[in-house]
DNA sequence: TTCCGACAGTGGGGTCGCAAT
DNA sequence: ATTGCGACCCCACTATCGGAA
């Protein structure tokens, strides 16, 4: 396939808000791709190199290049190119590197230099991703959407399946079936603003701890043991603990979804830095071990003696597993059916809080397993607190958001009245308060950087935040942890803002 | 006709580990 | 030795489209 058409649908999918004639051009996109064009084309319609990082910079690619007046290059051939210049900047010869850029942009028309800088730069934006992807997929092969959806959760993979379904058709989709050692996307969660509201909108259902640690996946096929993050990504070198446990379970073969989490000696987890720490170490991994040990949580099976239990109700995937799994190694939880039950659901999120988890997760227990979507049948419950803050500065938006300011930079009060900064939010704006910060905040500036606007701090902003976690980057030695704007605060001053003693006072297991 | 589920976009902080300085 | 940066971890929220109700 040439590379001008890819431009072309590129460009043209970014021009249509319209999702329904999204998919159309990438149908007649894929309808004119071979099965072996797809490892590229699929990566870069989603804006991704598969080469990942090339090291080429802004200044390489800036310096402009004529174009070449008549299309020529394929997508295989400049992914050729690609990883001939990745290998370039691994040996670091910058100017060999230019040339090879400037050698690929000369052979690329103005509209493929175009999509070549957006690709590289990573600022590919057009508004369809996997989702959309798959939709156009089907159209072009003729397969029914849905069966192509679950095929790419399966397979974990949108790449495998298209090229699949290319080669040979409808038909191919047969082969993408639960496989204990083949990662499947996880179920995700909605979330809700309380149990009550929860439990309201799912009748009967489990009421579950929600650990703040990193989700695994584990495949066991006898005595191989494999461990998948949310991404798919494979950490089976990183935790033998995991390894170890899973091979002491009673069945032979399963596919356990849960939670991996550090605790500390008194049983309490430990924070969600220490553990992301831990499970992200593979270099030295025996030392980090013995350092932070950490445990699997399990909540779900997908699969067990061979039997997929993916489209069964939650109750029964749930028996599975508490036959499988021994309690302490299962999440805790208590089940609800309706208004009667309510303050057990209650008191349960209570306690869990006060075992030093996150918050609850809250499931209907007729529900199938939604592999990779955002099901409505799990809702997430985490407390959630506020407090007003003092605006420092706001940052140029990008994307939708060019030309507006976009992301604060929030501060609360110090001792010798000044303000310490906390963290940066962009979250939580509607597009009119967009319109307003930006007017309001250009009003307070002393300086613009030209990305950075410094204000006077007068602007008052209620954050909400789902707590505090230790920083090295801010002043107070902490930060706000998911930090959303509420609203603005014209009714307060500065100095009604909170202050950094009263914020360490109400989360003082995290005070520095 | 209205409602609501699913998506994409817009980025936040921390961590590790590699490459460049 | 430091610093910069990508790739993953965790993630909230709004706007929009289009099918469901």
């Amino acid at each position: 396939m040439l590379l001008t058409r890819l431009a072309d649908v590129s460009r043209d999918v970014a021009a249509t808000s319209a999702r329904s004639r999204k998919i159309a051009l990438l149908a007649g996109l894929f309808r004119d791709a071979e099965a072996d064009d797809v490892p590229i084309v699929i990566p870069y319609l989603a804006g991704r190199l598969p080469q990942g990082r090339l090291g080429i910079g802004w200044k390489v690619l800036s310096s402009r290049v004529p174009p070449a007046a008549r299309p020529s290059l394929t997508v295989r051939e400049v992914d050729a190119r690609l990883t001939g210049i990745g290998k370039v900047a691994g040996t670091g010869s910058q100017a060999e590197r230019a040339r090879l850029v400037a050698e690929l942009m000369g052979a690329a028309t103005e509209e493929e230099q175009r999509f070549l800088f957006g690709l590289i730069t990573g600022e590919v934006r057009q508004g369809a991703l996997d989702a959309i992807a798959v939709e156009g997929l089907a159209g072009a092969t003729g397969a029914p959407p849905a069966d192509v959806r679950r095929a790419v959760m399966l397979a974990g993979s949108l790449q495998a399946v298209a090229q699949a379904l290319l080669a040979e058709g409808p038909g191919a989709l047969e082969r993408f079936r639960l496989t204990v050692g083949r990662p499947i996307l996880p179920m995700l969660a909605h979330t809700a603003s309380s149990v009550a509201d929860a439990v309201g909108r799912l009748g009967s259902c489990a009421v579950e701890e929600k650990l703040d640690g990193i989700r695994v996946q584990v495949h066991r096929d006898g005595g191989d043991v494999r461990l998948y993050t949310r991404t798919l990504d494979e950490i089976t070198d990183r935790l033998p603990e995991l390894t170890a446990a899973a091979r002491e379970l009673r069945g032979e073969r399963f596919v356990l979804d849960g939670e991996v989490i550090a605790f500390d000696a008194a049983g309490r987890p430990r924070s969600f830095q220490e553990t992301a720490s831990r499970v992200g170490s593979r270099v030295d991994v025996a030392t980090a071990a013995e350092a932070v040990p950490v445990a699997p949580v399990f909540f779900d099976a997908l699969s067990v003696d061979g039997r997929d239990l993916l489209d069964l109700p939650f109750t029964d995937r749930h028996a599975e597993l508490a036959r499988l799994v021994p309690e302490p190694m299962r999440v805790r939880r208590v089940l609800a059916s309706g208004p009667d039950d309510m303050p057990r659901a209650e008191e349960f999120l209570a306690e869990t809080l006060r075992r030093g988890h996150e918050g609850v997760v809250v499931k209907a227990l007729d529900a199938p397993y939604s592999a990779g979507r955002r099901g409505a049948s799990w809702l997430k419950v985490k407390p959630v607190h506020t407090l007003d803050l003092v605006v420092l500065a706001a940052e140029w938006g990008h994307g939708r958001r060019t030309g507006r300011l976009s992301n604060l930079h929030l501060g609360a009060r110090t001792a010798d009245g000044g303000f310490a900064m906390l963290g940066k939010t962009f979250k939580g704006m509607t597009d009119a308060m967009l319109t307003w910060q930006t007017e309001r905040l250009k009003e307070l500036a002393v300086e613009d950087s030209g990305h950075v606007v410094t204000v006077r701090p007068e602007l008052v902003v209620e954050i909400a935040y789902d707590g505090l976690q230790r920083s090295t980057r801010y002043p107070a030695g902490v930060t706000l942890r998911f930090a959303r704007v509420v609203r603005y605060r014209e009714d307060k001053r500065p100095e009604d803002a909170d202050t950094v003693e009263t914020l360490l006072a109400a989360h003082p297991e995290v005070a520095p």
